[in-house]
DNA sequence: CTGAAAGCGCTAACAA
DNA sequence: TTGTTAGCGCTTTCAG
C-alpha cells in the first residue's frame, strides 16, 4: 500500500537524491552540510543549490544512529503548572536550540514514579544529557544515568558521581536579606511555609531561614513552621492552618513564589490585608509576582542563571573526555521588595 | 580506557546482547518486546528474563529510522509564560505518554520567524503529527508539513488541506453568557481588551464580542475595543490606556486570562477598586484566576479538551489510510462567575 | 579532496 | 514459530 503511488508526495527527500541531483557522492553532501572545511567551493556550492532547490532536510534519526548523539537534552522538571518552571523551561530552550539541540520534557508532579517514569523516557530517546531541575530527587536515578555514562546536572544536591555538574543555589543570601528586612520593620514573629519536605532543597530553604532568624537574633517557633507543597493549593491551606493557630506570626515567608500567592488568596477570603495584618516574603521571583495585588516582595532566584548554567555544564560535561567529570557553580539569590511587606500589626499582646 | 573494563556500564545494551544471552535470534527478541503474539512464551520468558537482567532498554533512534515513525509529536504553542499553555502542555504530554509518543515543544513568541524554525525543528526531528496551539499562524506554513504528509491539527483556522483536523471553540456561547451577565447587572458601557489582531483567533474572539454585544442590545464603542497582546504587560498598558479617555466604561472583557490580571494591576496601581469601580471578565479560566484578588469572573475554555482532542485527531488522521483526511470537533466554553463583576458605578452621568 | 563501503540498532520480509 | 538477511538515512574510515 505505501511504494505503490509514486505520487503520494510522501517520503523525505534523501542525501543520496541531493547527491546525484548535485552530481557529487553522498560522502561530499555529508561533508557540506556539516561543513566539513576541506570540500572543494564549487562542489559545494553545486550541494547547497541541491538541497535548496530539493528542499533537503537531513533525518535526525539516523544522524542520531549513527553518530551515537541525539542532540537531545532531557529536562526533568516538579510540575509545569508552576510558572517559575515555563520561565525555566524558556530559557533552557533558548539556550539548547541555538546549539542544536531539541528538549524532552518530563513533569514528575513530586511523584517518585514519575521521575522514574521520566528518567525511563530520557533514557529510550538516547539523550545526550539530563537536567534534573526538581530541586530535589532520590539519587538511584542518577545510576540509570551514570550507567550510560550520560551527563547529569542537577541544583543543590552534591551526590559523588561521575560526569555530573551541580548548581549551587546560595538560598541563604535572599533569605538573610528577607529576615533582616522583616527584622528592620519590626518584625519578631515570623512563620515560614516550606515546599515538600522530602524535596532536598525544599527542606534546604527552610534550614536557611532558621539559621537567618537566628542570626537577627529571633526565636523561631515550630508552630509557625508548616509545610506546604509549592502549589497555590498548599500556600492557601497553609496559611488557613496558620490562621487557626492561637498566636500569630506578624509575617510569613514561603518557600516559592506560588504558595505566597497562595496565602495571599487565603488572607483575601479571610478578610485580612497584606501588609496591613501579615507581611508576606516570596520565592523564585515568576514574573508575576510583579502582578499580584499587591505586588510580592519576594526573593529572586534567576532562572536564567539555573537554565543557561545548566546547559552550559552539560555540554561542558559532554565535551570533557575525562570519565570524571564534575563541576558545581553558585546561583545567588537576593531580595525584591515590593508592597507585601510593612510595619508588624501591634497585636494585643504588646 | 572505556572498552577494556567490562564493568564500566558503558555502551548501551543492544538487541544483539540480549539476543545472544537469551539464547534466540535477534528476531526473537525483537517480536517477543513488540508483543508480536506467535513467540513461544518459552523463548519470550527467556527474552524477558535477558531484559530485565541486562536492563536492556530499546533504541528509539534505530526504531524510529527503519519504522519512519519517530513517535514524536510536535507541539506549536505562542509563549509557555503564559499559565494557559503549561496547562495545555501538561494534558497533551499525559495523552501522548500514554499511548508511546514523546512531545517536542515550540515557542512561537508570536514571531512568524519563530513559527518558521518551530516548523523546520519539527521536520527535522521526523515528527509524526504536529498540533499547532498558537490560536492562528501563516497558512504557508501547512505545505511545509502537507508535503510530508504529516497530520496536522490546529484551533479555528480551517484551511483546506489534506490530513489536517481542525478544534473548533465555541467563543460565542461563553462571550455571550459574560455579556449577559453584565448585561443583568446593569452595565451597558463594556470594553474588551483583544489580543494581537494579527492572530486569527484573537480577531475571532473579538468579533464574537461585538456579535455578542450587538445582541444584547448594546452598541458597542470603538474606543473601548484595544488591542492587547495576551500578556501581563499587554493588559496593563491596555487598560491603561483605556483610563486615559475621556469617557470609561463599567466593565471590560478580556480575550485571556494574563490581559484581565494585567488590569487588575492597572487597576491597582490607580487606586480603583474590582469590581465597585470595574467590572472584569477573563478568558480561559486558567488556575491562577481563581487565585487572582479578587478572583476573577472568567469564560472557560477545556484546554483539557484541547489537548486531548488534538492528541485524538493526531492519532486518528495517522490510522486514516486516507490521504485526505480532514476533521474538526467542537470545544465548548461557559462563563464561571467569581468576584470581579459587580453592579457598574453610577457614573456623573446617569 | 572525493567516492566507495561499512555499519549505527532495529524491524520486516523471506526462508527454513 | 524461528532465524537469516536486507536495508532505514546518515557519518566516517579508508583508498584513490
Amino acid at each position: 500500500m505505501r511504494s505503490k503511488t509514486q505520487t503520494d508526495g510522501a517520503a523525505r527527500i534523501g542525501i543520496h537524491k541531493v547527491a546525484s541531483h548535485a552530481r557529487v557522492s553522498i560522502a561530499t553532501v555529508s561533508r557540506t552540510i556539516n561543513h566539513v572545511p576541506t570540500v572543494n567551493p564549487v562542489l559545494a556550492a553545486r550541494v547547497w543549490k541541491s538541497v535548496a532547490e530539493l528542499n533537503y532536510v537531513p533525518n535526525t534519526q539516523a544522524r542520531a544512529l549513527v553518530s551515537g548523539k541525539s542532540k537531545l537534552f532531557g529536562l526533568i522538571i516538579s510540575e509545569i503548572t508552576n510558572p517559575f518552571f515555563p520561565e525555566l523551561i524558556q530559557e533552557f530552550e533558548r539556550a539548547a536550540v541555538a546549539r542544536g539541540y531539541e528538549i524532552l520534557i518530563g513533569s514528575t508532579n513530586y511523584e517518585p514514579e514519575k521521575m522514574e517514569l521520566c528518567a525511563r523516557r530520557m533514557l529510550e530517546r538516547n539523550v545526550d544529557g539530563v537536567a534534573i531541575m526538581t530541586f530535589g530527587f532520590e539519587e538511584s536515578l542518577l545510576d540509570r544515568f551514570a550507567g550510560e555514562d550520560i551527563p547529569v546536572v542537577f541544583i543543590d544536591v552534591t551526590p559523588r558521581h561521575p560526569r555530573s555538574s551541580n548548581l549551587q543555589v546560595d538560598y541563604r543570601a535572599g533569605i538573610y536579606e528577607g529576615v533582616q528586612h522583616l527584622a528592620v520593620l519590626g518584625h519578631r514573629k515570623i512563620g515560614f511555609i516550606s515546599g515538600p519536605l522530602r524535596l532536598g532543597s525544599a527542606e534546604t530553604r527552610k534550614l536557611a531561614f532558621l539559621d537567618c532568624l537566628r542570626c537577627a537574633g529571633i526565636k523561631p517557633q515550630s508552630a509557625w513552621l508548616v509545610e506546604g507543597d509549592h502549589t497555590l493549593d498548599g500556600g492557601r491551606d497553609a496559611m488557613q492552618r496558620i490562621l487557626q493557630l492561637p498566636e500569630w506570626p506578624t509575617a510569613i515567608m514561603c518557600s516559592n513564589d506560588m504558595t505566597a500567592i497562595g496565602v495571599q488568596h487565603a488572607l483575601f477570603e479571610a478578610d485580612l490585608k497584606v501588609p496591613a495584618d501579615f507581611s508576606l516574603i516570596g520565592f523564585d521571583d515568576i514574573h508575576l509576582a510583579e502582578y499580584t495585588i499587591p505586588p510580592l516582595t519576594t526573593v529572586r532566584m534567576s532562572c536564567k542563571d539555573l537554565a543557561q548554567g545548566a546547559v552550559t555544564s552539560l555540554l561542558a560535561n559532554m565535551e570533557s573526555t575525562q570519565s570524571r567529570f564534575e563541576t558545581r557553580s553558585k546561583i545567588n539569590t537576593r531580595l525584591i521588595v515590593r508592597q507585601t511587606t510593612g510595619l508588624p500589626k501591634m497585636s494585643s499582646a504588646i
